[in-house]
DNA sequence: CGGAAGAAGTTGAACGTTCAACCCTGAGCA
DNA sequence: TGCTCAGGGTTGAACGTTCAACTTCTTCCG
C-alpha cells in the first residue's frame, strides 16, 4: 500500500466541493422525487420502470436475463430477484431458452406492456419538472458532456492497470 | 397545476435524454468506485463517513441526532439504526441530552476521529481521481450550478402547492 | 394544574440489495 | 468419450433502508 500520504494531498477546491455535494444532492433529491410520483402515478418503482422500459423496447419483447442486465446496468442476481417479483405480480414471465438450455429469457407481458404505456408520459413529464424545468439548454448540454466524460473516463482507467486503492 | 397531460407530453430531446441517463449513469460509477475505494482503505462505507465527518466537524464533537439527519439529509431513523450499528464499532456514542430529556447527542469517539483523520485524505483522493480529474475547470463550474439550480428548484416547489399526482 | 397535541428518538417488521455458494449446461481438450 | 473449466442463472443469508407504530418528554392552553 502506498505507505505515506499527507502532504501530498490535494484538498477540494471550493468549486469542486460544491460540485461534488452538489451532485450527490442532485441525484438524491431528484430520484426521490421520480420515484414518488412513478410510484403515485403507476405504481411501480424506478427498478420496475427500467426492466419494463428495456424490454418493451426489445425484439419480441424478450432479452437474454444477462443482456437485461447489462442494459440496465444491473448485477444479475440483484435482476433475477427482480424479476421473480415482477412475475409475481405478472409484469414479465421467464422462458426457456431453446439455444442455450442454461439461459433463461425476461418477456414482457401484456399487462406489462400496458403499464408502461400508461405510465411513460407521466413519468416522462415528472423527469423534466423535476430537473429540466430547472435548467438551461446550455446547462443540459453541459450535464451530458460532464456526464460523458466522467462514465468514459472511469471505464478506461478500469480496465488498464488498477490503480493504487490499497 | 397541470391537470391533463397526455397528448401535450413533451417528450425529452436526444440532449435531454443523454443528460438524464448520463446522470444516473455516472453518478452510479463514481459513487460505487468512490464506495469501494473506501470501503478498501478505511473500512468505511460512505454513510460511515458522512456521519463522522459530520460530529469530526461539529462542536464539542457531538451534535444532536435530528441536526445530525438534517446535516446530512437522513431519515432520523436510518441514522439511528446507523447510529446503533457505530456504536458497536465504537466510532461513535449516544450521551444523553440535559436540555431536552427526550433528545440524544450523537458524538464521535477518540477513535473515530482517528479513523476519519487517516481516512480523509485517501477519500479525497478517490473523488478527486474518479470525479474530477475528468472535468476542466470550466466544467466542474458547470456541475456546481446545475446542481444549485435544480435543487434549489426543488426545495421551493416542494413548499408550494403540491403537484398532481392523482 | 391537567390534559391534548406534538416533537425527539427508537424499534421491529417488511422490503430490496449484495455476497457467496450453488446447479446446470456448454466448450475446450486430451 | 470423458474430464475439467467457464458461463448463465438462481438461491438463501446477511445487511441496510423504509415504514409505521410506539415511548417519552415538552409545549401549549384552558
Amino acid at each position: 500500500m502506498s505507505s505515506k500520504l499527507g502532504s501530498m494531498t490535494r484538498w477540494l477546491s471550493d468549486q469542486e466541493q460544491r460540485a461534488w455535494r452538489g451532485l450527490l444532492e442532485l441525484h438524491a433529491e431528484v430520484w426521490t422525487a421520480v420515484a414518488r410520483d412513478l410510484q403515485a402515478n403507476a405504481g411501480l418503482s424506478l427498478g420496475d420502470y427500467a426492466v419494463l422500459a428495456s424490454l418493451s423496447e426489445a425484439p419480441e419483447h424478450r432479452q437474454r436475463v444477462t443482456e437485461l442486465a447489462r442494459a440496465i446496468q444491473w448485477e444479475r442476481s440483484r435482476l433475477s430477484h427482480q424479476l421473480s417479483r415482477m412475475d409475481k405480480r405478472g409484469l414479465v414471465v421467464r422462458r426457456e431458452c431453446p439455444e442455450d438450455a442454461r439461459g433463461a429469457f425476461a418477456e414482457i407481458t401484456a399487462r406489462g406492456l400496458e403499464v408502461i404505456a400508461a405510465a411513460a408520459p407521466e413519468h416522462v413529464a415528472s423527469v423534466r419538472r423535476h430537473m429540466f424545468d430547472a435548467l438551461t439548454p446550455e446547462q443540459v448540454e453541459a450535464l451530458a458532456g460532464i456526464s460523458a466524460s466522467v462514465v468514459e473516463r472511469l471505464r478506461q482507467s478500469s480496465s488498464e492497470g488498477m490503480n493504487g486503492s490499497t
